[in-house]
DNA sequence: GTGAAAGCGCTAACAA
DNA sequence: TTGTTAGCGCTTTCAC
């Protein structure tokens, strides 16, 4: 009944070789002759022979050292979650002797990011995880990852040029529409929409271009009446412009939302359309920090688009992991769903777990 | 630097015993001196023992049986999902030497529930894995197992009564409010609201009730406007009445939405909606089965909520894995999220993944 | 009660 | 180029 186990021990008999050959073959660490090798391979193709895993990391006692490059978690509450879901990966992934040195740069100066970025090949590590948020500064620091063979994955911003492993994040230009959908749901008439830009960067920021992006497509395709589309975008905190921008722009009286492009800038919005008066505007940000949830029970916000911080690190640990331990190639796009929240589904998600698996390579469709 | 990792081989040195010794206390076992006990347990203490679980699965060499009993798979694609997450898990959990027998049900036919029960306990599993659909037919199966100290988890279906070791699903209550929030949504005036409780026995089905309540609630303590809330089932898909009854619904001039309240429901009520006109009824219902996702597409549903079946069952089965072999309590209920799936956001869900891992009870706040 | 020893499947160092 | 062997940390059996 129970389907035998084929062991290493039982290629080698089949093949008339010793364990150590076959050890060879299935590592091609080469030594092995031709005729060896063609045996070798044979009966292990025949046998569908498969890996017992556990032994594997048993038997070979090596310690993998991971390095992340991310913002500056104290800096800024996003960030911290990151970071938590890097500590939480560390914890799950310790037994398999995996240890993770955290490297972090200043949100603001492209500059530490370089500085962070050397520090990080200075650790010699076995994977890297980052999270390249300042697009043309991180182009030489693949480069020089590459160059060292040192294999690395990206987080929360994606960049095509990349060559990593792997990306772990969201789809920027549909959860624009996501973000533009919620805040049409029963919206008719004449209306101004605006996509409030917060403290970001746009020269270097292409990722929320691809948000205003999709909010626009979505309004122009959908939206139910006349349409004006409104980019506002504040560059720093001592953006004194912004602020008279943005009463102006409050003063629409079509003005029907507000669709704020980033986690950090959610917040922000929320307390001046609290202190303007909602007036029905809807309000559309992201994630669940603490004064954004407070902002959505309140009813300023209306709908939190999660982009998942904590899981996006954690799941970028884990496909390092599973690369360097388990040797499963993992998918070259790992897009998290779109997750919408609402003030009545908030609480569900606030207890939220992680949960993984060693060869945690399953998809599902 | 790196912190040493303590084995029992340690403990046993520093306790002054044989390694023998320190895992007889380890497991309880029985068969130690008393001054042994003390001295080992001191030492444990002492360094934070933590076994390595790796360790552990290699050196006992054990197989464990897990048994889910479900609804017919090939009966619902709800539940078809359901089968799915499970075999994902045994492919999952195949390493650790789990093997996982499912037996099915009729969803319509408590006796073949209560047949399958049968069934499940001759296979005498380690482990059950069970959607408890019926209710009053549930309770003695659950004492049998309980009797023949069998841990057993639910999904899908919470009993309070039951004595398992977790449930895992969601809070109905809240998930009837977030229906209610996503059909109040940009409405205004008085409205007509329908809960559509399709092919359920009622009288079983105390969950559904649930969900009814949680809408009402919502409905009540937050619609802008006068409202009222009408409830209609159909108990079979024979009930002709119900036919009739659903097109004087409909015909109501201020219905502004209808919540249906189970997966299998949905579709039957798009299609009804969708040959007497949408009118701008809003509908709300759930999971991402083939039609609804057809019917949401097109525009006949307005959300869907997720009540992820594959992840439940793949989690339910994880759970028992902890349980038997990790010998990690588990959380007595885990809730999942209640999603919300909107027309732009649904094809971020259709590639979604499961991933796990072994020690995976880390919970993240 | 206790300890010694074999073995889980695999890796890696070493001898041949 | 090959085979042998000693572990990895833990479980389990079996003598004492």
């Amino acid at each position: 009944m129970a389907k035998k186990i084929i062991r290493i021990k039982d290629i080698a008999k089949a093949a008339g070789v010793s364990i150590g050959t076959v050890d060879r073959v299935l590592h091609n660490r080469g030594k092995v002759s031709e005729d060896a090798l063609k045996k070798v391979t044979a009966v292990l193709k025949k046998n569908e022979y498969k890996p017992n895993l556990i032994a594997r990391t048993l038997g070979s006692n090596k310690a993998y050292r991971l390095v992340t490059l991310l913002p500056n978690p104290e800096q800024d509450p996003y960030w911290a979650f990151t970071h938590k879901g890097i500590l939480q990966a560390e914890n799950e992934w310790s037994h398999y002797g995996v240890s993770i040195v955290t490297c972090v740069f200043d949100l603001q100066e492209k500059k530490s990011f370089e500085e962070a970025a050397k520090k990080v090949l200075k650790l010699k590590p076995d994977g890297i995880l980052i999270a390249p948020i300042f697009y043309k500064e991180a182009l030489p620091v693949f480069k020089t990852f590459f160059d060292k063979a040192i294999p690395y994955a990206l987080f929360n911003t994606h960049i095509k040029e990349s060559n990593a492993i792997s990306f772990i994040g969201q789809d920027l230009y549909h959860s624009g529409r996501v973000a533009a959908e919620l805040i049409c749901i029963g919206q008719k008439g004449p209306g101004t929409f605006s996509v409030l830009h917060v403290d970001e960067d746009l020269n270097d920021s292409i990722h929320l271009l691809e948000k205003e992006k999709g909010f626009k497509d979505y309004v122009n395709e959908f939206y139910d009446g006349h349409s004006v589309i409104e980019s506002l975008n504040r560059t720093s905190s001592t953006d004194f412009s912004f602020k008279k921008r943005l009463a102006t722009l409050l003063k629409k009286p079509d003005l029907k939302g507000i669709f704020v492009s980033s986690s950090r800038g959610t917040a922000t919005a929320a307390s001046f359309l609290k202190s303007h008066g909602k007036n029905g505007i809807r309000l559309v940000g992201y994630d669940l920090l603490e004064k954004n949830v407070e902002y959505l029970n309140s009813g300023v916000i209306d709908f939190l688009i999660h982009q998942k911080p904590q899981q996006q690190a954690f799941e970028g640990i884990s496909c390092l992991v599973n690369h360097l331990i388990f040797k499963k190639s993992p998918q070259p796009i790992n897009l998290f769903p779109l997750e919408v929240i609402t003030r009545q589904n908030m609480p569900s998600y606030q207890v939220e777990s992680i949960n993984y698996h060693p060869q945690g390579t399953s998809i599902l469709n």
